[in-house]
DNA sequence: ATGTTTATTATTTTT
DNA sequence: TAATAAACAT
């Protein structure tokens, strides 16, 4: 049994996986096997240490990762395998306080806010603190409650840190907003945890009913923890000190999300008998892909040093190359990919593109469509924050909570019935005035027949709107989750509503719907007695890279963040350019700018056996066209392990020599400084041809390094383009 | 109360 | 450029 275990783990693994008593830090490289150490040492402490399931909690930061985590582990245990707690923080976080959440005044119905919830909820704080949003921007002031949440400083707390007049403002957002909360009977994901950590703090019989429970606890993506998770990980294992931490300080990417590297640091302090565990064999990728990412890390100042291998060969050299424009860089991917596809046996799912900005994600679209290669889109427009997605579960957060305000107020008028703006202000006004939730406020207004601050007409709709969620209300009692969604798009109208809307995106918007109700009746099905909750925690807490169904056989544009955590055959990473990545933000920032060297970093190593690095010349951004220097990040590559390549048709830049210098940008590599531009070839008001778009008239002409960018209104369904001259291939008509 | 126009502003987004 | 939000007019 126990050879079976640890059958095929490498020295380090097995030593991570033997290690079961007391705090183990395991360091983990990517593609170092980290998801199977954390399985089979979970597989050994049951099957060979006689651990109950039931005594392990296992913590990760995605639905994904736990379900991985859980799959691999009904094949090592089987059924035993349920017993086991596996989830996300926040996931865990939620049941602990849908249990025990009482003991600190929490009422069981309470509702999980997201982010556009808490910025609405901000922007109305700041409304009835008369502060100005265009000085405080609500995105801002957000990120800084978030901070101070995450660092478990309530409004008390952060009060007592405030220095700044910035602070200040802060600090009165932040006590309206958690006061509206409150009310609300809401909570944000930081929330979560932090009254998990509250809970255990102020209920000594709770925490000890959790703690003596869990005999381990390991979590996942350590890197990725903040002060407060890290605090409810102490808490939860401070009686046996079973404690597995397994992470990798290189691809810690969010700091911005109040992340908190120091976390490895401080577990040392915290458990100075901690065993440290390195994983530094690679089994993902090439050794050439392997020593670029390591070339590339290598600069960050932050970081202890340290080696990966791998057994496998050298492998196919990195290429890079340079495109004009991103329309082009765009369409050498796609290109690269179908001749992968057609000459290399490779599938489409094999390939992943990756890149900084969502808005990267446009042109690579537009390439895959006109050439079709089938794609997959990761992210943009997510499905649980469309509009139509977020109202139908707005109407079912009323119903099981309705002193929900952000959701009350997001559909009382939507469809739209005649309660418009005016009315809610004044309810609300009205309702805080006597310290009622805005629900009960509404119904009291009624009884008082509007008590002069609301007219006849506003008093009769706000009573149809109170009868109508009465009545849902009363069904959500006998209706499971799927009857409860169809009876509340029926009898609200909104189904109609959307179908007859002027916009064409009606019947799309209704899919959306459907696939919700969908998702309602598999909930249903895992847990009926408890629909509507189950399905609403599971709405709230469950992300879009979830449902990436690899059947499909579609090459995946993603963002490099959201690539973490998986790994494919070939990968491009487009937009190598300065500004980009790294990203213009992080410039003044070293400690930024080492987070998007590591961004670069997990890319390069999501890769198993090519790796393509891209870049473009020039690059629309925000509205005006910005010359692109090479990413610093390319100097760092070794160029022995780069191939010089040609693209087809166009001159070869080796624009990966020199350092790039801040200003003056060569736009043409070599060539750019000392040769002067070529005469305009063409001027606005020429008559041109060209072989794709047809018939066009040259409205703009520039010199684009010893190229020219040529904007032609072409009569065809191609509209207005610009064009690089050496490469549209333009004909001067008469 | 709702459709239209102007103004504004542009990373990343595990939960 | 293009998407979205606030201001505006109806």
């Amino acid at each position: 049994m126990q050879t079976d275990v640890l059958a095929g783990l490498n020295p380090a693994q097995r030593d991570a996986v033997e290690h079961i008593e007391g705090p183990l830090l395991i360091i983990a490289g990517p593609g170092s096997g980290k998801t199977r150490v954390i399985t089979h040492r979970i597989a050994y402490l049951v099957r060979v240490c006689g651990v109950s399931p039931y005594r392990i909690a296992a913590v990760t930061f995605t639905n994904k990762a736990a379900r991985e985590m859980r799959e691999r582990l009904d094949r090592l245990l089987g059924a035993r395998a349920q017993e086991l707690t596996a989830g996300t923080f926040h996931a865990f976080c939620a049941s602990i306080l849908r249990r025990d959440g009482q003991v600190i005044g929490l009422d069981r119905s309470f509702v999980i806010y997201d982010q556009e919830d808490q910025q609405s909820l901000i922007k109305r704080a700041m409304e009835e603190a008369n502060i100005d949003p265009k000085r405080y921007p609500v995105g801002a002031i957000l990120s800084v409650i978030s901070k101070a949440k995450s660092e478990l400083l309530e409004p008390a707390q952060y009060a007592a840190t405030v220095k700044s007049y910035y602070e200040e403002i802060v600090l009165r957002v932040y006590e309206r907003y958690q006061g509206m909360l409150n009310q609300s009977n809401a909570l944000d994901f930081d929330d979560l945890i932090l009254r998990v950590v509250r809970l255990f703090e102020q209920s000594p019989e709770t925490l000890e009913k959790y703690r003596s429970r869990y005999l381990h606890l390991m979590v996942d993506e350590f890197q990725d923890t903040n002060v407060v998770q890290y605090a409810l990980a102490k808490l939860i294992a401070s009686k046996y000190r079973n404690i597995c931490v397994v992470g990798d300080p290189d691809q810690s990417i969010y700091s911005w999300r109040n992340a908190d590297i120091r976390n490895i640091l401080s577990f040392k302090k915290d458990y100075p008998d901690t065993v440290v565990v390195n994983l530094g064999e690679n089994y993902r990728s090439t050794k050439n892909i392997l020593d670029t990412a390591q070339s590339l890390i290598k600069p960050n100042k932050a970081r202890i040093e340290r080696e990966l291998w791998t057994s496998k060969g050298a492998g196919a050299p990195i290429i890079v190359k340079e495109a004009h424009t991103e329309e082009e860089e765009a369409q050498m991917v796609v290109d690269e990919v179908e001749r992968l596809v057609k000459r290399e046996n490779l599938h489409y799912s094999d390939c992943a593109v990756m890149y900084r900005i969502n808005a990267q994600s446009r042109a690579l679209e537009e390439a895959c469509l006109r050439f079709g290669v089938p794609y997959r889109l990761i992210g943009g427009l997510r499905f649980y924050q469309r509009k139509e997605v977020k109202d139908v579960i707005a109407y079912l957060r009323v119903i099981q909570n309705p002193y929900d305000e952000v959701s009350l107020t997001r559909i009382i008028n939507t469809p739209p019935r005649a309660i418009g703006s005016r009315t809610v202000e004044d309810a609300t006004a009205w309702a805080r005035g006597r310290s009622l939730p805005l629900y009960a406020g509404l119904q009291a207004l009624v009884d008082a027949r509007g008590d002069g601050v609301l007219n006849p007409r506003a008093v009769a709709s706000v009573e149809r709107f109170l009868l109508l969620m009465t009545g849902l209300r009363e069904e959500s009692a006998k209706l499971g989750a799927a009857d409860l969604l169809d009876a509340v798009v029926e009898r609200t109208g909104y189904r109609q509503y959307l179908m007859e809307s002027s916009n064409d995106r009606g019947a799309e918007q209704w899919e959306n719907v459907l696939e919700l109700r969908g998702q309602a009746v598999e909930i249903e099905e895992l847990a009926p007695e408890v629909g509507l909750e189950a399905f609403l925690e599971k709405v709230a807490l469950v992300s879009d890279v979830d449902h990436l169904d690899q059947s499909k056989d579609a090459l995946t544009l993603i963002t490099l963040h959201q690539a973490k955590g998986l790994e494919f055959p070939v990968v491009f990473i487009v937009g190598m350019e300065e500004g980009l990545l790294p990203h213009a933000r992080s410039r003044d920032d070293p400690a930024e700018l080492e987070e998007e060297r590591r961004l670069c970093y997990v890319g390069v190593t999501r890769a198993q056996q090519r790796l393509y690095l891209f870049r473009a010349f020039r690059r629309q951004m925000m509205g005006g066209s910005m010359a692109g220097v090479p990413s610093r990040f390319l100097q760092d590559i070794p160029p022995q392990l780069i191939a010089t390549s040609t693209t087809a048709g166009t001159p070869t830049i080796s624009g990966v020599t020199g350092r790039p210098s801040r200003g003056a940008a060569p736009v043409n590599g070599s060539a750019s400084n000392q040769s002067a531009p070529m005469p305009s070839p063409l001027k606005a008001g020429d008559r041109v041809t060209h072989k794709q778009f047809g018939e066009g008239i040259v409205v703009n002409c520039v010199a684009a390094g010893t190229d020219h960018e040529v904007t032609v209104a072409f009569k065809s369904a191609a509209g207005v383009k610009r064009l690089l001259h050496s490469m549209a291939g333009l004909q001067k008509a008469g």
